[in-house]
DNA sequence: TTTTAGGTAGACCGATCGGTATAGATAACA
DNA sequence: TGTTATCTATACCGATCGGTCTACCTAAAA
């Protein structure tokens, strides 16, 4: 019961802190939405930053986990799968619920670095450009650290405009470019087939989306 | 001296909701700030949020009078001055004063698509890209719409990254990108100086060009 | 059965929130 | 000089903020 309770606390929190904000969500409101007392939240946690924290570790284990399920679930090839980073972002940013990145969000509203919040989304983001590393090394970049940086560079620059934009198709033009860096990183010639003839891997996303139509993109 | 003391008044208001975040930024701080008076702030604006659009609106207009002079002033070449951008993102990261984008932040805090703040972030991101846009075909870029679209999200990214991490050098990283970028489409080869007498790597002007064909769009 | 731990509801705290009302000071202009 | 408009200071409003305290309830362990 205690463990259940709180963890429908957390997750009350974390939806709420997301969708509205941190500083616009008042405890009041989660333990409404939660339906939970207000001594149960300062039995498990000593202040709202506390349980800010405990929503955005939440977050994060979610997020990463569907990420990397998602990207490994889409392709086996490293590069192919560095781009299927990008379908999954167009999904999520399709999704009706999508309000930007909990964490530059976060950010946003925590700006002082020191502040454990902050770090929080900074460790966030480094957890994340690290999976990117993995993927980079497997794909075979020279420079697999900055090729992640690059790569990562986009996928914020896509989560933030998909979000004040409200556009998700910004993810296609995202994908195009993270096409040209991993091109460049890996050392090929421009007119070269990214990997020839090789059926052993699958392709990223639906067979009928074409080069062409992920990078269509609105005007 | 009505003028001087509500462009006082928006000036403070700036600063503070750019360093503490709007919903942290309570109007007693901003009034004891500017040493200004409550009902003079309600006979300028009609409410707290009119305010932030006031703030937003001159902090558009700076950031961009900024943006053009320092780029213009570093560069006549137009490919120079799209990565002069980058240059001049690195001096404004390693300001004491950067706190992030504050239309980022304001979309983070105000996350409805259908907010006056909101649409206020939307807005600037907008004119941002349509000044890349100019860059971009300037420098002849065969999509420039796409260049500029492409650029900004390494724009936004590395300004994200800057502000989460706390590390201004992003800016190299982006600039590294966005140069692999422009060249690609200005249908230059990848690393190779403009200038280079090489012709190894280039294979024939029209031939199926993979990247080529993945960066045309409809214009 | 009694103890104990963790849950509940809700009153309560001082502080602050955005915003209003009142009354007086200042200064330009007719 | 009197009018008018704008600023000032301050008290005030109801609501909400994060957080504490009391008192009661419930269920498992001793």
């Amino acid at each position: 019961m205690p463990a259940s309770r709180c963890e429908h606390l957390v997750e009350s929190a974390a939806e709420l802190f997301y969708r509205d904000g941190f500083n616009a969500t008042g405890i009041d409101k989660i333990l409404r939405d939660a339906g939970v007392a207000k001594m149960t939240l300062y039995r498990h946690f000593c202040s709202k930053d506390d349980l800010i924290l405990a929503a955005l570790r939440r977050k994060d284990e979610r997020f990463r986990n569907w990420l990397v399920r998602t990207v490994e679930g889409s392709a086996n090839d490293p590069r192919q799968r560095l781009l299927a980073v990008f379908d999954a972002l167009e999904q999520w940013f399709s999704a009706p619920d999508f309000h930007g990145c909990m964490f530059i969000n976060a950010a946003a509203e925590f700006g002082d670095l020191a502040d454990p919040v902050h770090a929080a989304a900074a460790e966030h983001k480094r957890l994340v450009r690290n999976y990117l590393e993995t993927l980079a090394v497997a794909a075979g970049a020279k420079k697999p650290r900055q090729l992640a940086q690059q790569i990562n560079l986009l996928v914020d620059g896509a989560v933030v405009t998909a979000h004040v934009s409200g556009d998700p198709s910004v993810a296609k033009t995202a994908r195009a470019a993270a096409e040209v860096l991993i091109e460049a990183a890996l050392g090929r010639v421009e007119g070269e087939a990214p990997s020839g003839g090789s059926s052993l891997m699958k392709p990223p996303r639906g067979s009928a989306q074409t080069r062409e139509s992920a990078l269509r993109q609105k005007s």
